[in-house]
DNA sequence: GATCAATATTAGACTACACTAATATTAGCG
DNA sequence: CGCTAATATTAGTGTAGTCTAATATTGATC
């Protein structure tokens, strides 16, 4: 699946946001998404599913807690996708700059 | 609407990545998307506009022809948005990559 | 000013997707 | 073991959003 199509949700990106910050267990996030978008238990669990399966984020199993944490992979795709476009905000990228961001851009295709 | 809204959309991704190489004619735009999506034009058309009040793109008018541009602020808004997860991708942000990356918040913020 | 070319708009149909409600699974604990 | 807590899954529903088909608008040309 496409990584626009996932963060085009509004909840998703929440609970991103949310693991941005650290990991998190499923109660964590429920709790706060609950809170702010007024839905059920299910209905994050399943936002919580899209997000491991489109691999945003990973779980690992605590007794029977479930922790979450920001898979970064996918987000990488979106900052790539997003250079084609850095020529309009950044339109003389000096010396130091454009050094950095080709060494940013190398180590992203070796790794 | 949010960006992230924007961009779910495959066609409307094109269109962008379109745009990013240089200003175009609707007829362009529509002669590419529909080669590759196979949609009419009266459905670029629609995405054109919707670009156009999401403030993704701006429009000029060129005799009878409609001449499309990129609008990046919303796409900044994006790149913005990607901030709180570099850390995960750049992990030890030399002295040198940080000021970069500083002096061009700061930009941003002033701008 | 009729006609053609380029583009936009409108109305309606179809579909994808996020939601709720209900239920299942699994681990820890007395 | 039975019970509770934490989380996941499934089935079904409603709606937002994208599409087509048809039509409208606008500018250029003869």
């Amino acid at each position: 699946m496409d990584a626009f199509d996932i963060l085009g949700d509004p909840v998703r990106r929440r609970i991103l946001e949310l693991l941005a910050t650290g990991e998190h267990s499923s109660g964590d996030v429920v709790a706060v998404v609950q809170r702010e978008f007024g839905i059920t238990q299910s209905a994050v669990s399943q936002q919580l599913r899209i997000l491991r399966d489109a691999g945003f984020a990973s779980v690992r199993a605590d007794g029977t807690r479930r922790i979450y944490a920001v898979e970064p992979g996918r987000l990488r795709e979106v900052d790539d996708w997003l250079d084609r476009f850095r020529a309009f905000w950044l339109p003389r990228l000096d010396a130091l700059a454009t050094e950095v961001a080709r060494g940013k851009r190398k180590r992203r295709r070796q790794e």
